[in-house]
Order: C-alpha cells, then sequence, then structure tokens
DNA sequence: AAGATAATGATAACTGTTATCATTACATCC
DNA sequence: GGATGTAATGATAACAGTTATCATTATCTT
C-alpha cells in the first residue's frame, strides 16, 4: 500500500498549485525554499508514486522528466527552444489520426508522445528584430 | 572543415546497410565484432557529425538516441513496449494539422517529434495466448 | 502500544553522453 | 616530399539525471 506522506503531499500541492511542468530538482529546490526538509532521492521517489496513482502526469522530454497535476484534459506540448516556455495544445483529430495509423500496423495503443519545437511569438519577434 | 575519416565511413556504412535504429553503444560493438578498433567517444562524435551533415537521421528516445539511415521520407515511430520493435509510419495529414496547431499558437515550428507506445501484433498476440 | 510495512535521506552507483588532452592522421602549400 | 595547420582519435575523467542501497524513521493497522 503506498503511504501519502507530508513530502509527498507537499510535491503534490506545490504541483497543483501551478501550471508548471517541474523537473525533480526544481521541486526540490521550491520545497526546500519553503523551510521544508527534504531528500532528493525522495522527490523523485515522491514524484513517481503520484504519477503511478494518477495524481500528476509527466512528459520525457530528451533530457529529463517534467511533472505537471493531473485532470486536465489530454494534450501535447510545444517547446520553445530558444526560451524554454511550454505552450500546451490539444487536438482531437491528430488523436484519432493517430489511432487509425495505429490500427493499421496493428498496434495497441497505450500512450503517445508529441512534441513540437519551435520559437514561440515572444522569441520570432525577438529573432526578427 | 569536417572529415569523413574511416572510422565515420564504417559508421555509416553500418547504418546505411539495415533499416535498424541504431544506438551509440550497438554501433560500437557491432564494429568492434567486425574487426575494426573505433572508441566509444569516436562513435559518439562520429554519429553527431554524420547526421549534422545530414547523411543519417536520429531519434531520441526517452533514455537514449538512435539512429538510423537518412534519405527516408519523414516519418514518425510505433515502438512495442514489449519487445522493443519499432516500426515507422508516416501521416500528412497529421503533420498538416500539427502546423495548423503551431501556426494558431503563434509558433514557429523547426520540428517535432511523433512517438506511440504499445504492443505490436505479434505481442498482443502473444498476450492474449 | 506492538508489529508490520512503507517512506525517508544520505550517498553510492549506474547510464548515456560530453569534455579533456595528448597523440595521430589528413590535406595543402611551397 | 616534407613542413604546417587543422581536425579526428582514443582513453578516460567528468557530468546530468536517475535509481539502488541500507540503516533509520514514520505510518498504519489491530
Amino acid at each position: 500500500m503506498q503511504k501519502l506522506t507530508s513530502q509527498r503531499q507537499a510535491i503534490l500541492n506545490l504541483i497543483n498549485a501551478s501550471n508548471r511542468h517541474w523537473d525533480a530538482d526544481e521541486v526540490a529546490r521550491a520545497l526546500v525554499d519553503t523551510g521544508a526538509s527534504i531528500g532528493i532521492a525522495t522527490v523523485y521517489r515522491g514524484l513517481s508514486a503520484l504519477e503511478s496513482q494518477g495524481l500528476i502526469d509527466s512528459i520525457q522530454l530528451a533530457d529529463k522528466k517534467r511533472y505537471e497535476r493531473a485532470g486536465k484534459a489530454h494534450h501535447d506540448h510545444m517547446i520553445c527552444t530558444s526560451c524554454g516556455r511550454i505552450e500546451e495544445f490539444s487536438h482531437d483529430t491528430i488523436e484519432s489520426l493517430q489511432e487509425a495509423a495505429a490500427e493499421k500496423k496493428g498496434f495497441k495503443l497505450t500512450g503517445h508522445q508529441l512534441v513540437m519545437f519551435g520559437f514561440c511569438r515572444k522569441c520570432t519577434q525577438e529573432l526578427d528584430a
């Protein structure tokens, strides 16, 4: 049985309280900043426990995993490679086309990840200027 | 100026000669098996040099990068989480819907990566049996 | 309160990858 | 064809993110 300890509660609260996409280090830092005492290993364990309980979601980026609060509608991510900004978007048609493509190959889909890279509006303007 | 040394030539030949998706370690192992002498650092450098010259392509998976031969039409990947099999697929409509979605957010797209996870036909049958 | 189970925290270990640096191969110009 | 500059090599150290270890502590039953 999983236990919802005070450390995990703190992680969950932190993530629930924002729209950010947190990595493990940021979570640890933020909690320590609020005066809490939590080890980095506990953060990692807490994050994956919370995810497996469905209490938070994650995206796996090239270098690290980032966590966000759960309960949002399914969405994918668009990442600005200049400033790191992460935008969310969803597109039902894309989703169902994916399903169809998988089926055609005989794949039983369990998940997918679509990440788009580019320059956000702000960075595009700055680069043009 | 980049040089196409014998080591890089060997890497390129290896990758060109198959449809596999190779990670750095597999490349090193395969070359050493053929009697070649190549250091792992050289493999890493060779792979990224070849990629930046457009001679090979790559996909970034959660844990590692995998390389495949270039010159194929653009495609995305479907990975069987049971046996590791990687299937390729492409879908023009999905591509253009992605473009449209990016534009709506003001993003100037430079790339994307769509990876789908699931069970391939063979593994699905085995699991059902 | 006792006993069982799970979480914690410090740290070692591990994986994939990049950096360092002395040595070697390559190309080019005279 | 030998000197010279440039880039690649290979062994290994270093690095980032993450997981494993293990003794200690907290938590949940009953």
